[in-house]
RNA sequence: GCCCCCGUAGCUCAGCUGGAUAGAGCGCCGGCCUUCUAAGCCGGAUGUCGCAGGUUCGAAUCCUGCCGGGGGUGCCA
């Protein structure tokens, strides 16, 4: 981020930073540039004077008022007056010219132009691996579209992004799964911890159209995964995620990679065997208890096997490693943290994201949703009963972080008031706009463009504007919801801007050339917004 | 017991690495289509930011303690 930056806004910031360093004599000095919450507070509003109080020893609005000089010398004639306000802040209104150039400066990438990060990082994304025993549930959407909008969003800010699914094939729970389709071939009951969902049923019809043999479980086993791993695959296709790898549990074993991580773990001394079985010290990394990797029957454990795992992960090369996981599993983060500390301490950064609950309420009803009573709502069930666009929404829309309610007969009944329909509303509009402008014959592409004018205008330019920083805050904070509130937010601003400036045929010098231009920019970025979180932005409804 | 999430408008929630008069959607009341899509716009009402202390020029935001709701806590996965 440099004076040199295309970006009009890293370049006030950077003039406002360049002032206020070389006031301070510090150049770690970072002060703020937001834009102003009220029109009558100009345009953009810094902090820097504020910051600068304690260790000058001065007061804020003595410092504002030599900073705001240093800043308008800074800025020359792009800025129109800078004024202080408040406890110290630092008001900027700027000119006709910056906000002519602004405006511009969107149009050759369709939007504000998104930097890459300082330091881009090789990182590979976890996320669902849900067990291969069923289809994937609504909870699962969650945890795919805030996978899927998290990698984008990752990829967007310049990082190199692989996205990967666990899949569980191993196990006793894989066994169960086998044991259930079997019975059903048999037309028994599944055994008392299996899978009773209608799905196994046709999972055994197929078996036994394909001559199958209920007694080898072994086989079973191995082809009811191979077929569910392809629906999962075709769910998630359909709702619009694709990911780079599945990648298998049991070729750790077939690839002897288990043995190795726990072989190298030994090595580093932080393994021990107890009661017949081996363990983990993890309490010597923060954890609560030591682990189990090798039961004394032998077995290795969930645990062990997805240490080995994330072995994997880092000698591919990865740099950090993120792990979407669901609330149950938040005991298991202190543990794959302390294992990744002992075995590769410090070559890669373990970072998990803990995805909160999501209830499905019917008929005012919380529905309780077991994958092994079978009573589920698919992800499937959810984006035919909704909509791919307005599930990614409505599953995004809300932190990670807290639990959310989706209330299905409020989905089907009131999709159109689903707020994804107004930002996708707004596109429609803005396209239908530039058709019209097409049909009729512009000015003279060669004059220049007007600058923005009206209030609304100007909000609207750098609504857009705030484009790149939005996106970064939204990576840095893994928090894809915000972009939904930023896409309403432009999609707001375009609105007003609609109400209060004609477009086609507009009188000026310029101005409905500009206009055009800004709707144009306003399309595109509500196309990047909704892109990132895997929706679609449609040119007509 | 210990750990995690949450508590902000009637409802659902943003805002939380401290900043100006705390926001949005829904719902409620009242307006706006002979100009580019009314799935839109404008106006109005609604708040002890769970409670109590602390740090600070400044706290919804940071710290401590409590209260309330949800989830977790296996040689299950």
């Amino acid at each position: 981020m440099s004076a040199n930056s295309s970006d009009p806004v890293e370049r006030l910031l950077a003039a406002v930073t360049a002032a206020a360093r070389q006031m301070a004599g510090d150049q770690s000095v970072t002060p703020a540039l937001d834009p102003s919450p009220r029109p009558e507070m100009g345009d953009y509003s810094t902090n820097a004077a504020m910051m600068l109080a304690k260790p000058l020893g001065r007061a804020p609005r003595e410092i504002a008022a030599d900073l705001a000089t240093a800043i308008e010398a800074e800025l020359g004639s792009s800025l129109e007056k800078a004024e202080i306000a408040g406890p110290g802040f630092i008001n900027l209104f700027l000119g006709d010219a910056w906000y002519r150039e602004a405006a511009a400066s969107m149009a050759a990438g369709g939007s504000a132009a998104v930097a890459p990060v300082g330091e881009p990082e090789r990182i590979i994304v976890e996320f669902v691996s849900a067990n291969p025993t069923g289809p994937l549930t609504a909870a699962s959407g969650r945890h795919a579209a805030y996978g899927d909008a998290l990698s984008k969003l990752l990829r967007a800010t310049g990082n190199d992004i692989t996205t990967e699914y666990y899949v569980n094939d191993g196990g006793t729970q894989v066994e169960n799964f086998a044991a259930s389709i079997a019975a059903r071939m048999n037309g028994e009951e599944p055994p008392e911890d299996g899978y009773k969902g209608t799905y196994v049923n046709e999972l055994a019809e197929r078996a036994r159209s394909e001559g199958h043999d209920p007694a080898d479980l072994e086989r079973l086993a191995r082809t009811g995964v191979e077929w569910m791993v392809e629906g999962i695959r075709g769910s998630l296709e359909n709702f619009g995620v694709s990911m780079d790898d599945f990648f298998s549990e049991r070729s750790l074993y077939e690839d002897n990679l288990v043995d190795r991580g726990i072989e190298r773990m030994r090595e580093a001394g932080h393994v021990f065997d107890e009661e017949g079985a081996v363990w983990l010290r993890t309490t010597d990394f923060g954890d609560d208890k030591d682990r189990v990797l090798i039961r004394s029957s032998g077995e290795v454990t969930y645990f062990g096997a997805d240490v080995a795992y994330h072995v994997d992960k880092i000698e591919r090369g990865n740099e950090r490693l993120i792990d979407v996981l669901g609330a149950d599993h938040h005991g298991y983060v202190a543990r794959m943290a302390a294992a990744m500390e002992a075995l590769e301490g410090g070559k890669a950064e373990f970072e998990a994201q803990i995805m909160q609950l999501i209830h499905l309420v019917e008929g005012g009803e919380r529905t309780k949703m077991s994958k092994r009573a079978g009573d589920i709502v698919t992800l499937d069930e959810l984006t035919q009963d909704i909509g791919v666009d307005a599930a990614r929404w409505f599953l995004l829309q809300r932190s990670h972080n807290q639990t959310i309610d989706l209330d299905l007969d409020l989905a089907r009944s009131q999709s159109s008031e689903n707020p994804v329909y107004y930002v996708q509303y707004a596109h429609a509009r803005i396209q239908s706009i530039l058709r019209k402008a097409a049909e009729a014959d512009g000015g003279d592409p060669g004059d220049p463009l007007a600058a923005p004018a009206d209030p609304s205008e100007k909000a609207l330019v750098s609504k857009l504007l705030a484009f790149p920083a939005e996106v970064h805050e939204a990576a840095e904070k893994r928090a894809p919801h915000r972009i939904c509130a930023y896409a309403s937010e432009v999609a707001a601003a375009f609105h007003a801007f609609y109400r209060d400036c004609l477009v086609v045929g507009a009188e000026g010098d310029g101005v409905e050339a500009a206009r055009i231009q800004l709707c144009e920019a306003t399309a595109g970025t509500i196309r990047q917004s909704l892109g990132l979180l895997g929706i679609t932005a449609p040119d007509r409804m």
